[in-house]
DNA sequence: AACAAATTTCGGAAATTTCTGAAAGAACGA
DNA sequence: TCGTTCTTTCAGAAATTTCCGAAATTTGTT
């Protein structure tokens, strides 16, 4: 039979599920929310709590507040079955879906506040009149102006259609 | 005098450190290293590691290895000045620049590292011949085409100027 | 060479983040 | 209502990251 196919890949999951971690580290995401995640992209079927910490070996709290977190995210979704009052977590598999999730989530968490930030302090420097204090609204302005681009390009190429990003892509690509 | 407009500044410019700090924890880089490069994107002249250390109240030892950090990712630049032996220090200030200067460092520190874990994880799977297996491969094999596109836009455009990237940007705004 | 001034390194401390394990809180059926 | 099963919360422990301070090294001067 096919148990050895079963084992490479168990072997092969384990792999994805541990490296995704540790790049998950380097992206500023902590390592278990990027193993969940891992394995419920390459799970055939929606995980239980249980199955998700019997197979990464950690806690019932450390599951629970990871998998709550990535569907925060909008990259896990909560799945019932009937008869069955536990919860099942299953990923979005879509790559552009993941893609476009991601961007939206970054822009919220890191673009916005950003311009805020700048926005305030160009508001407050506006009036300084010296040459530096000039100096520093003109900085302020121009990286309040960037942002704001960058944050009107993520709604955008967030809100398009996979099949629209590839052709403008091949456009930019080509 | 412009005492009081200094003061003004001075208040400034603590804000946007403070904030750009805070900010930096979020993007998953070091706080110190955030606040010191907005000092620097907010000076008026190149700065020594005693005036970073003083402005900030760190260590002479945190100060180095931020500042060094920082001229390692290409957005601050080692200034001599003659008869002076001490190194300064001084931020690219040109926003685009820092644009494409931190896409290209995190192409490099995160987009990469995760083709190579997918090119490995689609190499080990292809062979098994099951439904399970087969479905783990093309997943693997999808987000690697992405990760692989996602590679090639971020060297298109942390390679364009800022006009022909505004350019584009207006097309797809407009 | 001897000294002074600056840079670099690094062990351990401090701060922050993450995780566990257990208790508390819901949801549901009998 | 009571008991069972699953979910949620959270205080303290563990792990990780960041930082300090001081010693070691390098660079340049006399």
């Amino acid at each position: 039979m096919n148990a050895a196919a079963d084992e490479q890949l168990k072997q092969a999951r384990d792999e994805f599920v541990a490296q995704w971690g540790a790049l998950g580290t380097q992206w500023g995401i902590n390592r278990t929310m990027a193993q969940i995640h891992a394995l419920l992209m390459t799970a055939p079927t929606p995980q239980s709590t249980d199955e998700v910490m019997e197979e990464l070996e950690i806690s019932r709290g450390n599951a629970h507040t990871n998998l709550k977190e990535l569907v925060a995210w909008g990259l896990v979704r909560i799945v019932v079955k009937k008869g069955d009052r536990r919860e099942y977590f299953e990923a979005e598999k879509d790559v552009w879906k993941i893609f476009t999730t991601v961007a939206r989530e970054r822009k919220r968490r890191e673009i916005d506040p950003a311009l805020d930030v700048l926005r305030k302090c160009a508001e407050i420097s506006e009036e300084i009149d010296t040459p530096d204090g000039k100096a520093f609204f003109e900085q302020m302005r121009q990286l309040e102006e960037f942002v704001e681009f960058a944050s009107k390009m993520a709604d955008r190429i967030s809100g398009m259609k996979h099949g629209f990003a590839l052709q403008m892509a091949a456009k930019l690509l080509g």
